[in-house]
DNA sequence: ATAGACCTTCCCCCAAGGGGAAAGTAAAGA
DNA sequence: TCTTTACTTTCCCCTTGGGGGAAGGTCTAT
């Protein structure tokens, strides 16, 4: 099937299933007649993994990681489940960042009346008052 | 002072000054002779007032924004709350995402094994199957 | 034959700077 | 005074993960 099916089947757009085969990530085959590319269904089945993947929050080059255990019939199993923790630990340290992020602006917006008067506790601390 | 001495006192490199000069958001005096950009003491206030709101999550385009309140004297607090207000709405976005994201990661990850066998869930979840 | 829907490569764009080259300037030591 | 070193300037490419669109080739239907 040419790139559009292939988007469409993977639920991915062109322009990104092109991508991924520009960075090798799902290569298909070419007609070197045409130059259009070819995908089976097997590469379909890779863009729909990567698109997982993705939405999985794993990086490209972490998809490509999982692509390439994904197509060792006998990788462990462990190395799968490793970038799975590496990727929640990376996700609880953002979740803290954010939390302390909102803890304090929600001090400061409490602190602010917001109402049509010019002075402004969080202008203030931002400046370092 | 010369931009490095005020990259020193706000805190940023010398890099982001810089950068910030270019789009506009904290604008020196320049030596017309050599070129050289000199900043004020009011200039590194700005500089380290963008510092600290870019720490807390603005983007760039924000920080001129509040820079633009911040200038003005007479403007009601009302909109600086709001801008905080959307920014702690935008994080706490962010943190439902996360959160459902390690809950989903959490669930894979406790359902394989990470041994030595090859059969892995995580790998079979991401394939469809 | 020709229109419309595909496809190709190519190049520029986003945020927010980082890295580094080439060249000018300033300050301090020998 | 000369030289070294530190600092500054502009310029250009790099990052992530593609999006937008131009110019041009291809395919399908009428």
């Amino acid at each position: 099937m040419n790139i559009g099916e292939a988007a469409k089947r993977s639920g991915l757009t062109v322009k990104t299933v092109r991508y991924y085969a520009n960075i090798g990530m799902v290569t298909p085959q070419q007609d070197a007649e045409t130059g259009y590319r070819i995908y089976g269904d097997a590469d379909v089945a890779k863009l729909q993994f990567v698109g997982k993947a993705r939405k999985f929050n794993f990086s490209v080059e972490e998809c490509r990681e999982l692509l390439g255990l994904y197509e060792d019939r006998n990788r462990p199993s462990r190395e799968v489940k490793a970038l799975t923790m590496k990727k929640i630990a990376e996700i609880d340290a953002r979740l803290a960042e954010l939390n302390s992020l909102k803890a304090e602006l929600s001090g400061l917006a409490a602190s602010c009346d917001g109402d049509h008067r010019p002075d402004c506790p969080i202008l203030n601390a931002l400046s370092g008052r």
